[in-house]
DNA sequence: TCACTGGCCACCT
DNA sequence: CAGGTGGCCAGTG
């Protein structure tokens, strides 16, 4: 059986600004991005952070505008982003892989896509729409998220308002939110 | 199949 | 308020 993943070649853009580097990387098959990297110190782990998930790769500017408005919405302009241009298709084979994994996976990325900037929701609430108690796989899943500052799992928190966790560290989901205009005094949103 | 592991939650000291 | 415990359930090997 033929994969089409073999023709399919992932580029990646870089734009610095700040000091911080922000990668995307996007399909040449479907362009449509199939990843993005938190910002880096440094610009080769900042690429890495998405080239290790595929196998071919090719580093170019294409794409640098995107990166910059994905810097944009760091710093926290309000940007409307369509879900259209992210690869949240599922496929169970194992020749063809996806960035997202599972149906799960992608309903909590779809429901996460949906808070606000400014604003934020609970893992429980995520959890409820989708009709679950896995408060804790909403977690997982969003610990995962192939599309971090795009699809905003930095606005999910904790039912008691404090932060939770990151995977680019706690102090990163802060900071992001506070340049969203969220208020938050010991680790604690305040409403 | 089955026993973990988690970006969590609620409840109890 | 901090820390501990049991519970929940999707993914993983």
């Amino acid at each position: 059986m033929k994969s089409t993943s073999i023709h399919d070649k992932i580029i990646i853009s870089t734009y610095k600004t700040d000091g911080l580097y922000f990668s995307v990387g996007i399909s040449s098959l479907t362009h449509r991005i199939v990843g993005i990297a938190l910002p880096h110190d440094g610009v080769s782990d900042s690429v890495a952070e998405i080239s290790r998930l595929h196998q071919e790769c090719e580093v170019s500017d294409e794409y640098i505008g995107i990166a910059k408005t994905i810097s944009r919405i760091y710093k926290g302009e309000k940007i409307n982003f369509e879900l259209e241009s992210l690869d949240l298709k599922v496929t169970g084979s194992k020749n063809i892989k996806s960035v997202v994994k599972t149906p799960f996976e992608r309903e909590v990325l779809i429901q996460t896509a949906k808070i606000p900037s400014g604003d934020v929701r609970t893992y429980k609430y995520i959890a409820e729409k989708l009709g679950t108690r896995a408060y804790r796989a909403v977690g997982t899943a969003l610990g995962k998220n192939p599309f971090p500052i795009v699809i905003p799992c930095h606005r999910v928190v904790k039912s008691n308002m404090k932060i939770g966790e990151y995977r680019g560290g706690s102090e990163m989901k802060k900071e992001i939110l506070e340049n969203e205009g969220v208020r938050i005094i010991r680790d604690r949103i305040i409403k």
